[in-house]
DNA sequence: GATGAATGAGGCTTCATTCAT
DNA sequence: AATGAATGAAGCCTCATTCAT
């Protein structure tokens, strides 16, 4: 699924990988702490002690460095959630149950603690075409997973079409967990709610749902 | 919910009613067309047919002048909403599952049908905390109506907690529709899955959840 | 010395007058607290609520109207300068030294009692060459009335050239009054110095020069 | 006496000190035509061939460039004063009263050589609070220098408080020639006077009164 | 006459990108 | 390859003045 242009000049010298390096990380903090908005290559180059005319070298302007670093902070978010699903699904004799929970529990975790750096370009999604559809389709991915997995218990579902439910509970939990990470977690109420307790009970509602 | 402080200059004269008038609406379109960063005072103004002096007569600044375009377009929708939830909150003798149903699909229509003009902001609120704070402003109190017209059943409920239950069955109902808004129909999964399908799945998922 | 040319159309009616009273003297209030720069008729017609419109029906524009009020308030202190000045001239029987003395207390001890509004107008003089100008038509007729007087004891002066002695006294002690009141009693040294110190100080010096 | 705070960003390249000088130079050049409000980064941009940009990658901003204008420009000008008061101080065997005419003859004829320049500051700071106090700090230094060697024959002199006495000569001498400098040399009287002539009766009025 | 809304030229500043060294 | 200075389009905002009511 990573994108087949190459959004950076391979380096090729050490010194040159290394400053590299450098940008993304740097690139990826600057993120956090000031926002796209606020993001600018001047402030980049001083901070990673790399040159403008250097960055410019690697990259080919300021959208294309944005998703160098998303596509390097993705990366290992990605396959963390990645194999975990897979390892939950590949799981032998588990109750559905069973199943769905840790499915749901392993893909919310995931997400939730890698919140603060989702969270940079979740918030920017909506906004920014490119990081939309790299992020759809790392959703999707996902939900493939996510549905093979349960869809291993169709025939214990209550549900008439479980084809459905399944991509309903995906979505239910995905959107939930997705926009407390972008929005806070009080955003659409001001009753004090765990991230634990959230996922259990967003759980409980799949299974009631499922089963 | 109209914030007090006076993001505009009441116009005295009929033609400064006219064209404030004009701006905020070719303002909300300009906003819609091009997004925040792409909306300009300088297009605005041509647009709209409002010299820049006038904006700035009326309005504060640029910031001012987005909210004051945001409050104009939520006043209609909130109370759209709004409304309807105190509706169905009313209404006597109805069985628990319907009347949640009712709820859900209420708050659900709403935001949808509204989705073109909530979507602009709603894109904007992770990114801008004077939106953000807005938004969630709006959201809570619904939430508060929603969980009020709930809990008139909570005894019928089998969920310990129902208190809990009701806001997690709002935040999960709102997340995904809010979602669905912000970032499409297909953005977690590429399954064809109809506006209509969804609020009748979560609807589905809320009952079994809470009853 | 009046200039010529209207610098106000004169008000007819008793409201208009009002008005234009107002708009004087709120604008000298608002000169002493912005400084010219700082000086919008946005501002004066709220604060001496007088509508723009109103104002343009009085004065040419922006520049006219500093130049009003300058008048209006130079009027009164030129008026008293002048008239001590007279006074102490128009006294019989005076030792030459006691006339100096009198004259030079008399010039200076206005110039600082109206500090606060002749201020306003000498900080722009040098930027401005309208009031410049008229800054130097009055200060030129005191010049001569201080001259007048002074040489009426021209025999009892050692200097050589008591027309030059006069003017350059003149000079000095204008010039020292005046920097003071636009740059502060501090400006050239540190050394605290009172006003009242000075101007007697000033006096000794122009008396062991004259005589 | 330069400023601690580093109103300009150093330039490195041989291309940038050139351009730098150019921006300063014509900057005052600018400065002395139009004067402070008339002065514009877009004409100066234009005039010293240098990009807007390249202006602000130099400087903070209008402010602080003007502000960097007028250090260079004062640089040249306070020291050829210092040394030239600090030169005759240091000169032994003088004779009091030919000490005091040369020290006054040496601060005033580098104001007045100096006046085309000076003059920009000097008409701007009772306006301009950094201007103001920048310039009372070279002011009271030279004060210092003044007073410290015409103390040197505090004995002879007959006034009761030498202190007090050099520190008014000093202000006398000091607000007439810059008056002079900012308000040409006919604004407080038409009589014709020269700067030597000025100077010399000036030099004279201090003896009389120290001595 | 009075009112105050409307106008728009013009100023300052930011920052992605280019280019000389 | 690397450096960082130079570029300039484009945005926001102010305020004297004009003009419809």
């Amino acid at each position: 699924m990573a994108s087949a242009d190459p959004l950076i000049r391979p380096p090729l010298q050490r010194r040159s990988r290394e400053s590299l390096e450098r940008l993304l990380q740097t690139g990826l903090e600057l993120l956090q702490e000031k926002g796209f908005d606020g993001f600018t290559l001047q402030e980049l180059s001083q901070r990673a002690g790399v040159s403008i005319g250097s960055i410019y070298g690697r990259v080919e302007g300021r959208e294309a460095l944005i998703m160098a670093i998303y596509e390097r902070a993705m990366q290992s978010i990605d396959a963390e959630e990645h194999a975990k699903l897979e390892q939950v699904q590949s799981l032998d004799g588990l109750a559905p149950r069973e199943r769905v929970q840790r499915l749901i529990t392993a893909a919310a975790e995931t997400m939730l603690a890698n919140g603060d750096v989702l969270g940079v370009f979740m918030r920017q999604a909506p906004v920014n075409s490119e990081i939309l559809s790299r992020g759809a389709d790392i959703s999707r991915a996902n939900a493939r997973i996510f549905a093979r997995a349960l869809l291993a218990h169709r025939d214990e579902m209550r549900h008439p079409d479980p084809e459905l439910a399944v991509d309903v509970v995906w979505r239910m939990i995905y959107c939930t967990i997705a926009r407390r990470i972008t929005h806070g977690p009080r955003f659409e109420s001001t009753r004090p709610l765990s991230d634990e307790r959230l996922v259990r009970e967003l759980t409980r509602a799949a299974l009631g749902y499922l089963f």
